[in-house]
DNA sequence: TGGGGTCCT
DNA sequence: AGGACCC
């Protein structure tokens, strides 16, 4: 039987089985491989999530402010580290995260700005959402990760080039594994697989051109079927690359890794865990081949355990969340010591100020919101970071500064006292209810799209003969659990 | 080891 | 409110 036959064939097929429609009415075929011969439908179970990572952001952010640093090497400090650094800085051994003192010692031409002000990186952040936003469309979830990383959950863009047949047949970027291994010994299910995230890569490919061309920032993708392997992949390659990571390979790659590269597993995760397996147990394969997940219930607990196992397999079921507003706006400075309350007077306008101008900008992109709660932090020298909450009050820099002395105050905090950090935020958010039948969240989401696709723009369920206040309420169900 | 954020307990 | 994690 000829390829182009037999393909549609079992893609018809495939199909009946699962939507219970045999109806296709094209007849168009794609030149497809022989890779793809035995290729079906995707199956709707697996994902395509999209991973961006932009290239030493705060640095990128500060050499395209000023393009006469671009072959310099430049590094972005806040107090006395190095947050960021560029390509060339690092050439000469300048790391995250290192002491300024030690980045000067290894690369005395370093360029230092200093990034304790995130307003630019906010604005670049934003500026590269909304490329996201444009390019993928007003129905998908889209979850902010700092100011450098964005997930996408693509699947039904996939799902939806696969259907009109608008793709090619080659990835985009790097591929891991490597191209000329990849379909061997394939089952038609991970072929399938392999197909959605070829499309994804090509969306990726596109998401950063449009990025590049609207903030003239650089980044890295990951193309891969959940979160966590999406992360991995975008660093597989870097800068300025994109990698799509095979579900196939996924378990090897991830069994290579060192326990405390799975993300999610942390400084002190890492730790403990070492006490608790031992020094052999440094991968995650070999925690796989020594222990199995009901021993691993007996030492973690059944939630962690089942964390972890599923971490150390490669899998990651949480899904891409929807970050529209964020749920805290904070400021903090942090200092080598306040010791009166005079200076602390001084710290605490300073920080109400840049409160009050952060919940304004907050205002213009979220109408409608108010924080109910008032969140003060604090940290005595050479503690943790302790917090109090207050009742929010008028949004005004002398009530604020007000009640955040009144809650230091009665939090025991006496002269002579030795502040490290002070910091207020704002959060409990909630929604100042638009008049019934209004439709504020309708307006935002555009009117338009909803009349054409009637579904939610969070969770891509089908709205059906609503009215408008019942969709207000679904969406904002939808947005509180996302 | 900053100046932010998230979620879980 | 604290503590883990992320950047």
């Amino acid at each position: 039987m000829e390829v182009g036959k037999q393909e549609k064939l079992l893609k018809e097929s495939h199909r009946a089985a699962v939507h219970g429609d045999a109806e296709d009415g094209d007849d168009h075929v794609a030149p497809v491989s022989a890779t793809f011969m035995t290729a079906v439908e995707p199956v709707a179970t697996d994902r395509v999530v999209i991973a961006i990572d932009l290239d030493c952001f705060y640095a990128q952010v500060e050499i395209v402010a000023k393009p006469e640093l671009r072959e310099k090497p430049v590094a972005v400090t806040q107090q006395h580290i190095i947050v960021t650094c560029n390509y060339i800085a690092r050439k000469f051994g300048c790391r995250k995260l290192m002491s300024t003192a030690d980045a000067v010692k290894s690369c005395p031409e370093l360029i230092l700005i200093n990034g304790e002000d995130l307003t630019r990186y906010r604005a670049a952040n934003e500026l590269v959402h909304q490329a996201v936003r444009g390019v993928c469309g007003l129905n998908t979830r889209i979850e902010k990760l700092g100011l450098d990383e964005f997930f996408i959950d693509a699947t039904h863009i996939v799902n939806e080039t696969i259907k009109s047949k608008s793709y090619n047949y080659n990835f985009e970027g790097f591929v891991y594994p490597a191209m000329d291994q990849l379909f061997e010994g394939s089952n038609a299910e991970d072929v399938e697989t392999e197909r959605a995230l070829m499309v994804g890569s090509q969306l990726a490919s596109r998401l950063r051109a449009k990025i590049l061309e609207d903030s003239e920032l650089t980044c890295c993708a990951g193309v891969a079927s959940n979160k966590m392997l999406a992360k991995l992949a975008a660093n597989m390659n870097k800068p300025n690359s994109q990698t799509s990571l095979m579900p196939g390979v996924a378990g090897s790659y991830v069994s290579d890794l060192p326990l405390r590269k799975l993300p999610g597993v942390g400084w002190k995760a890492s730790h403990e865990f070492r006490q608790i397996f031992g020094d052999e147990v440094k991968t995650a394969g070999h925690l796989r081949s020594a222990y199995n997940l009901p021993q691993l219930e007996n030492l973690l607990g059944s939630k962690r355990a089942a964390w972890l196992w599923d971490l150390a397999r490669g899998e990651d079921r949480t899904e891409v969340k929807n970050t529209i507003a964020t749920k805290i706006v904070s400021v903090e400075d942090s200092f080598k010591s306040a010791k009166t309350w005079g200076e602390v007077q001084d710290l605490t306008l300073k920080l109400c100020g840049e409160l009050k101008d952060r919940l304004k900008i907050d205002a213009e992109l979220h109408p409608g919101r108010r924080a109910s709660t008032l969140r003060v932090v604090f940290r005595k020298a050479k503690r943790n970071r302790e917090s109090r909450s207050t009742p929010f009050p008028d949004l005004e820099v002398d009530a604020l500064q007000h009640s955040m002395i009144h809650v230091l105050k009665a939090s025991g905090i006496a002269e002579p006292f030795h502040l490290t950090l002070l910091g207020v935020g704002a959060c409990n958010f909630v929604n100042l209810v638009p008049q019934p039948g209004t439709g504020r969240l309708i307006d935002f989401f555009s009117r338009k799209q909803l009349a054409k696709a009637p579904e939610c723009p969070i969770c891509n369920r089908p709205l059906s003969g609503k009215s408008n206040a019942d969709l207000n309420q679904h969406i904002d169900t939808c947005l509180e659990q996302s």
